[in-house]
DNA sequence: GCACTTCATCGACGAATGTCAATACAATCT
DNA sequence: AGATTGTATTGACATTCGTCGATGAAGTGC
């Protein structure tokens, strides 16, 4: 997979849109389907509480599962777009994507615009 | 199936939480994957611009699907909480659960309260 | 160079998902 | 009662997903 299509947090549309095409359709199915899984949920959980970044080796404690499986939830929420990577020597450091979090809680959101 | 467990869409904790029990991590994770299917955004977004409800053999057509796999989707929907089912003689009529709703953006949303 | 650490990828496995045709269920009408 | 219409459920299928062990790849330090 050598191609990077464009994260789905920026293709996303809100469901309150009067009219969705088909690609909007599919990147805002895509969004929520990086969260559709509770280990994702709870990495997202913890960025959002811890304000420095984590990398690999800090999560696969809390959450219970190998290291392996670890790197790929992470590879499926940076390709969503809502998280970011940055490395620092040999570490892998993951931070929430704030910006594309905002937009699906304007996905989400029914009522007008964003403020 | 004859129980009915808590739609997620109630037992759903936002991402920004202190912390997350289990089961809300669940609970979110379960709500996200209720819309994790394209067709299934496309309902959500037909029925929130449709400000009359909806039923089954109104969404057979734009979404192209069977009529058994439309039935499929609904009943996701139903489970989650967000779609609300309503029998009106031989037709059953389906309509977006705002509350829900509102609560899946407040789920997403990192700031404060619930306004 | 080599050893070591951290992370990513590969391959394989069972489990879950979306889809449809066929069938069953429910409500209405004659 | 029977016929008809709209919806739900069942069963089967291919596909996708989450998981892990084993292996690679990249970086650090000796």
């Amino acid at each position: 997979m050598t191609e990077t299509p464009t994260p789905a947090a920026q293709c996303c549309a809100p469901l309150r849109a009067p009219t969705l095409s088909d690609a909007e359709t599919a990147a805002t199915a895509a969004l929520f389907k990086a969260l559709s899984d509770p280990h994702r949920v709870r990495i997202v959980n913890l960025l959002a509480v811890a304000d420095e970044a984590v990398c690999v080796c800090d999560l696969t404690g809390p959450l219970s599962l190998s290291q392996p499986t670890v790197s790929h939830h992470l590879k499926k929420l940076v390709a969503a777009g809502l998280l970011d990577r940055e490395r620092r020597g040999t570490w892998a450091y993951y931070s929430l994507n704030r910006t594309a979090l905002r937009r699906l809680a304007d996905v989400a959101d029914l009522r007008g615009g964003t403020p």
